[in-house]
DNA sequence: TTGACATCGGACACTCATGTCTGATTTATT
DNA sequence: AATAAATCAGACATGAGTGTCCGATGTCAA
């Protein structure tokens, strides 16, 4: 609770040199990038991208899980950040909800490969509780959706988050294997999401 | 083409012993097992869980490669057969893609941990290749639905299929994080799919 | 029953990745 | 300019997995 602040500014023990910050951020950017492609990247793998020699990685993270760790937490932080600048709380909840999936959806899909790496990694549970800094953030748009009567009432708030999260995935899964025009995909995947999750007119 | 036959009768260059064809299936099945839940599984894991020695799967299975291979079409053949049992071909389409889903989609549950596996391994094209079995069933089905108008017309066949494939192995990832029931987890799913899929009676 | 087939049990060489350590060199900070 | 911090370059031990080989034992099929 009091050890780690959001700011990050009192709990510095030592302060870091400043070459020492562009490696970190160096390693951080080449591993997230390494491991989208493949999940197994070693060590040296992400090293040679990052342009800096293995044993530095180790200087900074003690053990390659360490390392998986912080990516993890470097790409959700991306992401609920994004979703953040996007105002999910904003309008109507329709609206609100595509001007999110707009704003956030090329990330998420540059991390899918992420995804699979963290499904074999961590338990089911444990990958939940790291994605909440975004998911804690669509929560009440879903909610208020439900509420309004944009969106489906009949399905948990969970089942449609995840829903959503899929087909966001399988959007760019598709683009990779040629089957989707990358130009029409970001509104092929938008009206997807919003067919799947709006409440029907009264047909049921 | 006449290479390979569907009945496997003709083409057997030499005759296999009835402990040999134990042993294969014995490993085919233990592999799925093992590679669904750890997709790095080893080949000793497999041997084990298979009761077998090592040294036994490469009598045949000459690497691991062509073991992974061979899993691969064993699952989605497993599918395929489940698939055709369905009958996608009769019936309203509606009605008709709820009855395949309920009878495949615990199978292609089962399998989930293989598509990451293959996802790592194979090119998207190459994936989807594999998987043609299915989806040359499914693929029909999609289309008849379009044009009686059942289903979105607006949207790619290829890109229905794909969320359709996606929106199941999300069921069986929120059971896993038990924030599905599994009770439910069924309907849920053939819900969130015929949704997503069927045409809006008029509400765009 | 017999001979070929198949598995067993274990050893072996090989490769690759992880994590540690060293001394030398470069770079940031004051 | 001086000091401390950080990186480099490379070596090392360790462990795990793959693929191969062997003699011995068991089992199927004719």
């Amino acid at each position: 609770m009091a050890q780690k602040t959001t700011t990050a500014e009192a709990p510095t023990p030592k302060r870091r040199r400043a070459d020492a910050d562009r490696s970190v951020a160096a390693i951080l950017d080449a591993a997230l990038e390494a491991l989208a492609s493949d999940p197994d990247s070693s060590m040296s793998e992400i090293a040679r991208r990052a342009g800096v020699v293995r044993a530095t990685i180790y200087v900074h993270f003690p053990t390659r899980e360490a390392l998986l760790d912080a990516v993890m937490d470097y790409a959700v932080g991306q992401v609920a950040e994004a979703t953040r600048g996007a105002e999910p709380e904003r309008g109507e909840p329709v609206a609100a909800l595509a001007r999110v999936l707009r704003a956030t959806w090329r990330q998420l899909a540059q991390f899918h490969g992420l995804l699979a790496l963290n499904t074999a990694r961590l338990s089911a549970e444990e990958l939940h509780r790291r994605h909440l800094p975004v998911l804690d953030q669509l929560e009440p748009l879903i909610e208020r959706g439900q509420e309004q009567g944009a969106f489906r009432p009949d399905l948990p708030v969970s089942w449609l988050l995840a829903v959503t999260r899929s087909i966001v995935h399988t959007a760019s899964h598709e683009i990779r294997g040629g089957r989707l025009p990358d130009p029409e995909a970001e509104d092929v995947m938008i009206s997807t999401i919003l067919g799947a999750i709006r409440a029907n007119g009264g047909r049921g």
